[in-house]
DNA sequence: TCAGGGCGACTCAAATTTGAGTATTACGCT
DNA sequence: AGCGTAATACTCAAATTTGAGTCGCCCTGA
């Protein structure tokens, strides 16, 4: 059995261990109650689909199906023994590895020289802009204390990761405008793939460093 | 038509856009030596789906299919002019967003309370040390100039942005664990979960701010 | 000379994720 | 009193991702 040990399956796992007996509603409620939508990629239409599997793994089992009132029927987890132990393992797995987070602003990254140097700059100037309210708005949440009494206190330490991160990022995004603007070269002296690159390069008038770019012409 | 942006779209049609005309395995093999299936979970297998999706879409267009030698037949791909527009559309959509890179660490963190406060910290400290030497590593290759030449120079500045964030995380890092060691309260003051929390952290012992545990007697 | 491993280039079934759909009740608002 | 909207609790088809499998050539070493 695999055992893949992905973030939806440890963080419903989790979620299931801290509430049971849960269902599928209330454990979707949570996790958007944390926002895992948007920093664990969790949609609500997963969770479903991981309680059955889970279950079928004997990670988790049913403790029945009630129907309050008109509402629609719901079935309720818990989770079992071995559940917890392969909780607990992928829990240490993901506390003891360095999974580096995969990352959308990278992968653009990548593609610099599809922008005009001016756009990229001006782009990484607005990411730093955006990244210090970010910031900024968790400073605040931790400061006034209107962080939500019932959630545990330690998302303030979480809050405080991000806003470490983001001054490393911001203060790399104002230098690298800089570099920018400044007309830094993109690659380096000796170029082996000239045509792909100027050809990728074309619309945005960059300059190629030798090859005497040999197409208009 | 949906267009979503996904990472791995982009940088699908970024690398044929760059290297075009080309098949498969060579947008493949640029990824691998990009460690992509790492940073942007771009697996191989998906390579061709998306390959043949965005030809269905008209981004993309086969020029043909060759066979060398006694190998397999494959085809080759260039882009077409939609395929440059949306190509560019999707890049500054990722360079003037912020999208929150989801992180793994994150969602395990979140589950703090499920180890001991020993393992916690020195989780914390070992993971400290490994985004040392992780961005050590960085810092040396870009030092001692020996990535790849044909290689954009500005990967370099990607790893930069990685220092750059880790230089952050260290610190948070060590302070957390130190937060940890010294007993810092996990919950706030008032609990409403008190059976679901006590639940939870009873293997580690935590102790719970109020509610007199009543589990145990 | 020939077995074994690796590379080139995919293919394909199975697992997972996405996001829209469904059906009923509650609730506010004019 | 009636209407639109939100909440509850899923279900399900379609899209996507995963990762193992395939199949023949080439090379290396015994």
């Amino acid at each position: 059995m695999r055992m893949a040990t992905s973030s939806t399956r440890l963080m419903i796992l989790g979620v299931v261990s801290w509430m049971q007996p849960v269902h599928g509603y209330d454990v979707r409620r949570e996790l958007l109650s944390w926002n895992a939508d948007k920093w664990a990629k969790i949609q609500p239409g997963s969770i479903y689909h991981a309680l059955k599997k889970m279950t079928d793994e004997g990670l988790l089992e049913e403790t029945g199906t009630e129907q309050v009132d008109g509402r629609p029927e719901r079935t309720s987890y818990q989770i079992t023994p071995r559940g917890r132990d392969v909780f607990e393992s992928m829990l240490r797995q993901q506390w003891w590895e360095i999974n580096p987070a995969m990352d959308p602003f990278a992968a653009a990254f990548v593609f610099l020289p599809g922008l005009p140097r001016k756009e990229a700059a001006a782009a990484l100037r607005h990411r730093a802009r955006m990244l210090r309210v970010t910031a900024q708005g968790f400073v605040d949440m931790n400061d006034t204390g209107r962080s939500d009494v019932n959630k545990p206190a330690y998302v303030k330490w979480l809050f405080e990761l991000w806003i470490a991160r983001s001054e490393g990022e911001i203060a790399w995004c104002e230098r690298i405008a800089d570099l920018i603007e400044s007309g830094a070269p993109y690659m380096p002296e000796r170029v082996d793939h000239p045509e792909g690159w100027s050809e990728f390069a074309r619309r945005t008038g960059e300059k190629l460093p030798v090859g005497e770019s040999d197409f208009e012409q």
